[in-house]
DNA sequence: GTTGAGCGTT
């Protein structure tokens, strides 16, 4: 698994919450783990997915031990390119449960029916509905029209964040922190044995083949029983010509006569 | 097969 809060938050009371966002849909809380690990003690790391699809929506949540830690992290990982796409790291300005976070620290708890009528957002949640994620997505993408999925078979060739990478990380050297890279190895942490136990390809043996596709498995519990035709199981509730009265009436008048 | 504003789970 990726993710740390498998069994929910584990502590969030004396730990500091950073947003991470801009980045990949694929990029898990594994990579962004060593990244953040570097410049401090990560306690747990959080990615919001998609109760359907399971994807990532874009943006994950990381949080440290100790405050200067983040702000370290805020600072030297704030325009990280990471898989391709450069991530925005911010503290988070609300909780999990709507609290009001000073740089990462929840400072105050409010009430969750009394404040909420803040204009956090817009529009509604995806919790919300989550159901209707299909229009939400529509939203957001409607660049993506039909001729546009042309457009992007060229624009994949070319680097998408060369264009704005250059121009934050001027100014700034955001890739000198490169020597921190030995900072995870002199202290690894226990919350890795268990999360990135899952990185030894050997782990995929365990799953060599699903014998079953859902869509076959549907049939083998069919109402008829025998359903390997697949395309007569109910030949024999209706007659050839068309009409089931072979079926559903062999002779009921015949004995009802009394 | 994919996308790109924003703030979070058991």
């Amino acid at each position: 698994m990726s993710h740390f809060g498998r069994s929910g938050p584990p502590d969030i009371t004396d730990t500091y919450s950073l947003l991470v966002l801009n980045i990949t849909f694929r990029t898990s809380a594994d990579d962004l783990f060593p990244l953040f690990d570097k410049y401090g003690k990560v306690v747990d790391i959080f990615i919001p997915r998609d109760r359907r699809t399971g994807e990532s929506r874009g943006f994950a949540f990381v949080r440290y031990k100790y405050a200067d830690e983040a702000q370290k992290a805020v600072e030297r990982l704030d325009g990280r390119v990471v898989d391709g796409r450069e991530i925005t790291v911010q503290f988070a300005k609300y909780g999990p449960n709507a609290e009001r976070i000073h740089k990462g620290r929840i400072t105050e708890t409010l009430p969750k029916s009394r404040h909420r009528s803040r204009s956090r957002s817009p529009r509604r949640r995806y919790r919300d509905d989550y159901r209707d994620r299909d229009y939400r997505r529509r939203s957001r993408s409607r660049s993506w029209d039909r001729y546009e999925r042309d457009r992007y078979r060229h624009r994949r060739s070319r680097s998408p964040s060369a264009s704005p990478d250059y121009y934050r990380s001027r100014g700034r050297g955001r890739y000198d922190d490169d020597d921190d890279d030995d900072y995870d190895r002199r202290r690894q942490s226990p919350i890795r044995s268990r999360s990135f136990d899952s990185a030894s390809p050997a782990r995929r043996s365990l799953t060599p083949q699903r014998s079953l596709s859902p869509l076959s498995r549907s049939r083998s519990v069919s109402p008829y029983g025998h359903g390997r035709d697949g395309r007569s199981p109910n030949s024999r509730s209706v007659s050839p010509r068309g009409h089931p009265a072979d079926s559903r009436s062999p002779s009921p008048r015949h004995s009802d006569d009394g």
